[in-house]
DNA sequence: TAAGATACGGAACGATCGCCCCGCTTGCAA
DNA sequence: TTGCAAGCGGGGCGATCGTTCCGTATCTTA
């Protein structure tokens, strides 16, 4: 009957102490490796064994979605927090070289964002849903001050992002977008001819 | 004493019709796949053993530049055209944007692109050199004229490619950049503020 | 504190993949 | 045509990695 219901069994202490160990090494490690990194370098790091990560994780993929979809969440919280406190422009490019700058320092997640249009494996689909949900807001918001260029659905942004992120990275850590910056910038904002 | 010289034996026929035939299959898949395609699929769908393939590419990896190193040259040979058929403004435009297009028909390309500026395996040298002048070339013309604003180096431009790579492969098959060209394009072309 | 449930570690399994080897075939030259 | 070097196929080796299993250690509760 209640078979859909969440069974809420109580985690022992020493579990969940491990849980928690392991979601926080696996964002550090994904972060900076990727995706590709073995699960038992991860399981090593986090100073427990291979059949841990497994007892709390059923697969590789689901401890990577995880950890993108706590990254994701921390950026719509992000989100609430400049919508709250800065005018529509600001809030929405504020917003956009936060995901930017986010992507570039955490490998994993650019690799989960620039995936996330295939049709194989997509990330946690409601927190991406969230995120755009977000990132359509404070994008609807810019454009109706004019902040914006009108024309521009989320999923452009959305492409966007992937696309800067890509710059980012592909500069390294050798200082960041520069000029790019403006590029992107003045060109959201509408060039007039 | 002429150790350095290559020693240019020539290949009977079937090998040499071998190898061609590996290096446009591979063409074709790692373009399809990325370089993550196992050489057996390559051997298979070239129709000849993987002691073949390797024969005639010491590694997986020297195969893959190989086919990287001929993509680059046709950009290459592209862009020498364009210098002499178009004004500097179109011929840099045109080139990036065929630039884009490339590496989001062609997988391994991207991968190639996007990887080049790290430490490891990058690709063949002088091919990413003669690129990176060519581009350079266009660049500085376009300048020139005012078709692109100042203040732009070639590795912005080529961080810019890699990110619209990017965007264009993040879009799939489902429509091109769109409106996203038009940004990038008001952008490079210089927003007055 | 003792019994039982729960969780742990890490060895082991199976699949994948890069690369090598060797017995056989094929093109080339005399 | 024949001899032989050059080339070929594909089975196999070793390494890596995701996942499972089970004997042991640890927590919880009464």
């Amino acid at each position: 009957m209640s078979a859909s219901q969440e069974s809420v069994k109580p985690l022992r202490a020493d579990a969940r102490r491990n849980r928690a160990r392991v979601l926080e090494t696996a964002h550090e490690v994904f972060a900076a490796e990727g995706f590709g990194v073995p699960i038992d370098e991860i399981a090593r790091r986090a100073g427990v064994g291979a059949g841990t990560v497994y007892r709390h994780f059923p697969t590789k993929e689901a401890l990577f979605e995880a950890v993108v979809l706590d990254r994701l969440d921390h950026l719509v919280a992000l989100a609430a927090d400049l919508v709250a406190t800065r005018d529509p422009g600001d809030a929405f490019f504020a917003f956009f070289w936060a995901g930017v700058d986010e992507g570039a320092g955490d490998k994993g997640l650019a690799e989960a964002m620039a995936e996330a249009g295939y049709a194989a494996a997509v990330l946690a689909p409601e927190a991406e849903k969230r995120f755009r949900n977000t990132f359509g807001d404070l994008l609807a918001r810019a454009q109706a001050v004019g902040a914006v260029r009108g024309g521009l659905a989320v999923d452009d942004v959305r492409a966007l992002l992937v696309g800067c992120m890509a710059m980012q990275r592909y500069r390294g850590e050798a200082g960041g977008l520069g000029v790019l910056r403006e590029i992107v910038q003045d060109g959201l904002r509408g060039g007039r001819s």
